[in-house]
DNA sequence: GCTTAAATTATACGCTTGCATAATTGCCAG
DNA sequence: CTGGCAATTATGCAAGCGTATAATTTAAGC
């Protein structure tokens, strides 16, 4: 048989998206190792040239993958803000315990995340990445922690909020990554009261379960 | 030239002990990809088929490689509990703030540390790794939390212990990574500042920093 | 010193890898 | 409808991969 798969040309944003999304799925499949050119291009629909089509090098297709998966983390959990109570108050609390829950909590997304972690400390542009989306989201919780401190009438420093937004960060970080991981450990719902528990402590606030 | 290289013979210890070793650098350097048999051998000064005398397949070498590094971490905070004051509340601030400098706080350590942790939403034998020293720490934490809360006469019910050291070590957690991904991002000391004072808040204690 | 078990080196194998290149085909403009 | 550009498939290459196997050397016991 000498016929060629019969094709469809698509658009450069949306063949790019597409490997990417394959390279993400073996990743998350069978860690860095499984994304190997023909495993993505199997994925993906595509042979294996494409690849380098689009990116200059499997490398560079790899890291555009793990870039697109740090900032859609982040935004992950402003994804719901709009779903959110307008009160102050009430809104961080429902982004804390939606930062703790399923969706975003998700044992997938959190391999994906792994993944991505290891190369920040040797890889220049994948530490840029963390850091721009770590601060990103630190901010954005930064902010609600001060909004929210202001409704409740309390002092609201940058020096104090930054701290709170550092603590709170990490928090929310560590709960997310074990709640992920060994969901089986803890009762329905327990995260979202731990870690809501947790920040009205951290920050002397009254935040509704 | 025919001359094979001189050896020297080793004991079995010895010799995975090495072989681990090496596969960790490998991983640390390269990520685990990085880590194939030619590579962990010459970083081992042997030969690549020695790996096979001593571990059925590479995998199940990587697979020691993961497990001993996770063990390592969790031996890491316990390492130094000799140092650490007699009186439970200042023990505790001790061990907090160990957990969230150096030598703990390691960049190299961190990216082993996700690059294991990437595996354990989907390999039985990691993920019962990673459970088993997760409690062990999160447990260390509880005693040493409800200790402290005795000596300050505070009541240290289980329930309340337990949710405590969840919470703790998820925060110690969180300041741990991104204490040792940007570590420019905080002032000398912020960070053993920021995790005592956010574990005072949260156990309603006066810990020493 | 000699013998022997086994640790270790050296080499080979089939398969896989990322990348290169040529040919074909889809689709748009004229 | 036709021609041409370029997206896409198909194929090939050199290097590397994990594993297998044979030969050599070390070192312990007698």
């Amino acid at each position: 048989m000498n016929a060629r798969r019969p094709y469809r040309r698509e658009a450069e944003e949306a063949r790019r998206a597409a490997l990417i999304e394959a390279t993400l799925d073996c990743i998350a499949e069978g860690g860095p190792q499984a994304a190997t050119v023909r495993a993505i291009a199997l994925k993906a629909g595509v042979t294996p040239g494409l690849i380098r089509h689009y990116f200059a090098t499997k490398e560079e297709l790899v890291a555009a993958a793990h870039e697109t998966l740090m900032t859609r983390l982040t935004e992950a959990s402003a994804a719901r803000l709009d779903e959110l109570p307008a009160d102050p108050v009430a809104r961080l609390a429902g982004f804390i315990g939606n930062a703790v829950t399923p969706p975003v909590v998700d044992a997938r997304a959190l391999s994906l995340w792994a993944a991505s972690l290891q190369l920040v400390p040797r890889d220049a542009a994948m530490r840029a990445v963390h850091e721009a989306t770590y601060l990103a989201f630190r901010n954005r919780l930064e902010g609600m922690i001060a909004d929210a401190l202001r409704a409740a009438g309390k002092p609201a420093t940058p020096a104090r909020t930054r701290r709170m937004a550092i603590a709170g960060n990490a928090l929310m970080d560590g709960l997310w990554i074990e709640a992920s991981l060994l969901p089986e450990l803890f009762e329905s719902g327990e995260m979202r009261s731990i870690a809501i528990h947790a920040f009205a402590r951290l920050l002397d606030l009254n935040l509704p379960e």
